[in-house]
DNA sequence: ACTCTGCTTGCACGCGCGTGCAATAATTAT
DNA sequence: ATAATTATTGCACGCGCGTGCAAGCAGAGT
């Protein structure tokens, strides 16, 4: 804290070095983690600085090291909670690193390169897709356009070779449910996916289907719902549930993310008939999942650890795809 | 989209400019909206910027003029699916507008002053803190230290003068509440309310309070909840239940926002003695308020309304604080 | 005392663009 | 046709700091 706050015009490296008595490339290397600097001049410097309130200015160091330190996180699904908790993160994590988050919103045009173009033009060092839809396509114009030094898929997969990935290994995840389910007792599921499977940016749905099918030698049904959310859940689950003959309903409705489950829940709970009395699986373990009307088994991504591969894959040169395992969050199934 | 990629060294104005055989002032002016510039030099200068795919720099931009055109939006809570809406209104109404946002995560410290010297190191024009719960004193010193040219409360209130509010209008809205649930015939409310109550952050308790109050003449039991979250708003409404003859219970459970509003809503679903038939209203009108399981009553911000206000804040000088009125959403109570 | 080595410091130059004014070209008035 | 206006363009300077190198300095070795 300055010990007397400096109102009138901004503080610069110069007014620093002129009150400790040494150069401006001198306050410069105070302020760097490992630079050649005796302790005397960085103390000398410290308490100038302190004294005058002075903090780098960011702005004019990226313009001068051609490294801005800000990463751009684009995001196009603001309905699903879990969005939430990785922002949260991402954030923290990366800010107490050095990292500024420029949060841009790409929820009106599904079109990556308008958000990457903006992004660029603040001169991020990487921008990060999180969890969002994209056609993998425009990327590569996007790329190519305007200088993102680097892009990277979070919590998504893409095949664009000019990408990274760090992601929750969902293959794996997969199995661990139908392992869970299997032990449980559970032989009819059926799948509720979203709009995001259909471009390969999720492997949940395959990866359950294949791993089911080898281990019980029975195909799953599955069921699209339009959108992420709620409502598009319940319509998906009462679609799937009329068009199936009483005795052959499913037993467990597993679900690509918490929000359809969710919904599913909503939808089995206050069905025309009477509540069904058919499991619920999710993926994401938002917080509602733990409240006791829904008490739900999901699956938690280790978003703490995808965040440190991130500061990684920032910190050095391109690394390669990442696939993390998370914890399966066993409740009320 | 630039026509052919120049995937080699960045496109400055220098180089749209000797393609365009004009100066770089000119190809600066081409680009400003409202510059003396004719229009055929226009338009030369934008078939060559598109053809190298040039864009501005806006980070060399800010630094020349002293105008960053970025916003720091500061939060610390990241519980609540509300500030989900809040960021995408806030972020994709910013944007479109030609301002980037920086997300800055405060929930660390609930210390404004380190939030808000990160985000003035990178020269923000303006700091927003939304909905957030903060110390009114240090904002001064914060603001005084380190340049923050604006400081912009929004979704909450500051009495602090150098400050900005843009809030909903919570006395209003209380008022409006209040009359919905007399004319529908309840006589015993109870206030659940969150922690930034006690800090005059939000309105909502005490203006309930005072204006059934002036209706009824009788006054509102509250209770408040440790934070805002499911768990807490469980414990809150038990506790608040287990303390009262059963005879004497209350007919409706007024909520300061629809976290605690579900949460109220699970306990009484969940109570020992079965589930209470008691009515239950929130605050915010987030996603799941709508879905059949809760479909509860609330009241919605106006949040458009208010980044439009928010707008006008950072394109002119220092205005007066704007409380707006939300609009009441009348469902299950 | 002198040289050599390694540590510390100073500095010229540039990052890409905005500002304000001066110079030039285009237009209109006389 | 010439002068008076106005529209358009060019330019010097600076924003605050990083980079790479050269100069300065202290201690070790002989």
């Amino acid at each position: 804290m300055p010990d007397n706050a400096a109102p009138g015009p901004v503080v610069t490296a110069d007014h620093v070095a002129e009150a400790a008595g040494v150069s401006r490339w001198t306050v410069a290397r105070a302020f760097k983690q490992d630079a050649s600097i005796s302790p005397r001049s960085r103390e000398k410097v410290m308490a100038a600085a302190k004294k005058l309130g002075y903090a780098p200015d960011l702005l004019a160091a990226s313009l001068a090291s051609d490294r801005s330190h800000l990463v751009a996180l684009v995001t196009n699904d603001f309905n699903n909670p879990h969005k939430l908790v990785l922002l949260e993160r991402l954030t923290r994590i990366l800010w107490s690193h050095g990292w500024g988050t420029l949060l841009v919103n790409m929820s009106e045009s599904e079109d990556a390169s308008a958000a990457l173009l903006a992004a660029s033009q603040r001169r991020v060092d990487a921008a990060v897709m999180i969890g969002t839809r994209f056609d993998d396509r425009v990327l590569d114009t996007a790329l190519g356009a305007r200088r993102v030094k680097k892009l990277v898929v979070f919590a998504r997969y893409s095949s664009n070779p000019n990408t990274l990935t760090i992601s929750c290994d969902d293959r794996l995840a997969m199995r661990e449910i139908a392992d869970h389910l299997l032990k449980k007792g559970y032989l009819r599921p059926a799948f509720i996916a979203g709009p995001d499977t259909q471009s390969a940016k999720l492997h949940r749905l395959d990866s359950f289907l294949g791993y089911w099918a080898q281990r019980t030698g029975t195909a799953v049904r599955a069921q699209h719902a339009r959108r992420y959310d709620f409502n598009a859940a319940i319509e998906t689950v009462n679609a799937l549930l009329d068009s199936e003959p009483a005795d052959q309903l499913p037993d467990v409705l597993v679900c690509e993310n918490d929000i359809l489950a969710i919904g599913a829940t909503e939808a089995l709970r206050h069905r025309p008939g009477g509540p069904q009395r058919i499991a619920v699986t999710g993926f994401d373990d938002i917080p509602l999942a733990a409240a006791p009307s829904y008490h739900l088994t999901t699956y938690r991504q280790p978003i703490t650890a995808m965040c440190e591969n991130l500061l990684d894959v920032l910190a050095g040169p391109q690394k390669e795809d990442v696939f993390l395992p998370g914890k399966l969050i066993e409740r009320g199934t």
